[in-house]
DNA sequence: CTGTTAGCGCATTCAG
DNA sequence: CTGAATGCGCTAACAG
């Protein structure tokens, strides 16, 4: 059997109307239990399935989230992933996940495809290609619901929700200061990105707030890999600065420092506490006794399905665009080592 | 403008008949260029965009494979996901990508949305409760083909594209005697499971063909964690026999024999090479010096979805299920330093 | 409570 | 080459 059965066949088979076969499968109260029962199980007899391309086209509904990420691979969308997953589930409605690889060509045919598709919204972390925003500022008109997260554009209306880099920044900053450190340096990345300028900007107002003066010196800015930890700390250590404590700006870099201290044979728990925003678990398997500023993932991914969710209910009274900001997690790790 | 555009509307706008507009849509040679090109630029006008739920519904056919994976932040998976990604893009079909998370429950649900929303084929790594599969043999009725991958059901007439495990037991431990290692030891997992069986039999057979003695008391069965890996090697030097080499069924095992090493002091590259199964990318960070057998995702993934390709396309004429053995990789870090 | 009718948007006969 | 008519499978008015 290629042949799929359909609602008409159910209702061959008993003798009755395909509506009311519709009816009884939506479980509609306006069917006698009796038959009910009977067109069920005829249903399962004849191993019906909905067709959900049918009812959805009639519906102009799919109850299907589409979601683009970068890459499901990295942990961090892999968890957003897992947070929109549970939200939609709940609420009754399918997700479907597409990568964009960075790639601008690829997230456009996957946006056009999505729509094509008549998804009833979009939550989307664009591409680090994504400077010309023209695919995603025509679904406005679609009236297809968008929603960014993690990763946003610049578009009137729409909304975002996005991870509080200056909390986190200031946090890990403040962290370092109630351990005790005072000469705290700060692993930056380009400053054109707002998470870095944010989590900078964070650095700055935890230090003015506990009267720590700010020292340029004490800055460096570099493209996080972790290499740049390593040679970043190099020169540090060679200006022969007052060091208490590293706040780095991602995990990569902050490895690299602890690295190069280890081949300095320069006690790291003792005299240096090291903090980083991390990006994949791996780094406190890597050095377990980095503490780490945790992005979660799954809050974000969370968050922003419920408001799409609130966003697809409320079609007609659309909301206004909105920003919403994720607290980070800071998470120690053999922190009674860090300063004693 | 919330309402999406249809052949009717651009057919009005035109004069013309909706018909007339679909075959230009579909770029059917029985149209005219000239009507052709001005439906065309209507349809950019207008901002058409072809809804694919009614399209698919009248052809009966979705250019939609659905995958199923316990998880997809898990290295294997996501590369899987690359490769079949790549082979479906390339062939004109869509991708939708579902993780069961390990559960039964949801693999059964996600299946039976698959089947709902008509996908022309299903490509799956079951999960690891999925001892019971009546949810899949019913998909043999529905006429979907059925492709698994990784992880397979034995199910008459369903074809299986797995890791050659054999070979890759195999490869490993004749690397290891090819460096001129003779006292091999094994890390091997439940054997129950058939990868882990498969993989000791490659050992064995290694050893066979090199004409080394097997000995019993070499293979060290665990569930292969890391603390597992660590015990395992404690026990060994406890009983002081030689060793030269540590094959291990995966690479969290050989990382908690290698810390036991280090911990003792016993120098790894010098006395005792290590092989292990890698399950993700980052043994070979924590552990530099860890030679790996990689499980090859991407190419897993694109020989089960070129299969599957084949099936949909001759769907009349169905193949038979066949079991198709990908090989694995092994990948020297350090080289130079194993063994000298 | 059930049947009748209509149509979602598209692709494909069959006529012209 | 184009138009008219039909139906994919389902749901939702509207009647009874």
């Amino acid at each position: 059997m290629n042949i799929k059965p359909t609602i008409h066949d159910i209702a061959k088979a008993l003798g009755i109307d395909s509506s009311t076969v519709s009816r009884a499968l939506n479980d509609s109260p306006r069917v006698t239990p009796v038959t009910k029962a009977k067109i069920l199980a005829k249903a399962k007899e004849l191993g019906y399935q909905r067709n959900m391309l049918a009812s959805n086209l009639r519906k102009n509904e799919t109850h299907t989230i589409g979601v683009v990420v970068p890459r499901i691979s990295r942990h961090f969308f892999s968890s957003a992933i897992q947070g929109i997953e549970e939200s939609a589930y709940l609420a009754g409605y399918n997700v479907i996940i597409c990568q964009s690889l960075e790639q601008l060509e690829r997230e456009k045919k996957i946006v056009s495809g999505l729509v094509a598709n008549r998804v009833d919204g979009l939550l989307i972390s664009v591409s680090m290609e994504t400077l010309n925003y023209d695919h995603l500022e025509i679904l406005k008109k679609s009236g297809i619901p968008v929603i960014f997260f993690d990763r946003h554009c610049a578009i009137e209306g729409v909304s975002s929700v996005l991870i509080d880099d200056f909390k986190g920044g200031f946090d890990a900053t403040n962290h370092l200061i109630s351990k005790g450190c005072k000469h705290i340096v700060h692993f930056s990345g380009p400053q054109a990105l707002e998470i870095y300028k944010n989590r900078f900007e964070g650095y700055k107002a935890a230090l003015l707030e506990n009267n720590i003066p700010f020292n340029e010196e004490y800055v460096i800015s570099s493209r996080l890999m972790e290499q740049d930890g390593y040679i970043s700390m190099q020169k540090l250590l060679a200006k022969n600065l007052p060091i208490d404590a590293v706040f780095s700006a991602n995990d990569l870099s902050a490895i690299g420092a602890m690295k190069h201290l280890k081949e300095q044979k320069i006690s790291i728990p003792d005299d240096i506490a090291i903090v980083g925003f991390s990006n994949e678990p791996v780094s406190s398997v890597i050095e377990p006794s980095l503490t780490t500023i945790d992005q979660s993932g799954f809050e974000i991914g969370k968050v922003a399905t419920e408001l799409m969710l609130e966003h697809i209910k409320n079609k007609k009274t659309p909301k206004k665009g909105q920003t919403i900001l994720i607290e980070t997690h800071l998470i120690e790790r053999n922190s009674s080592k860090i300063l004693n």
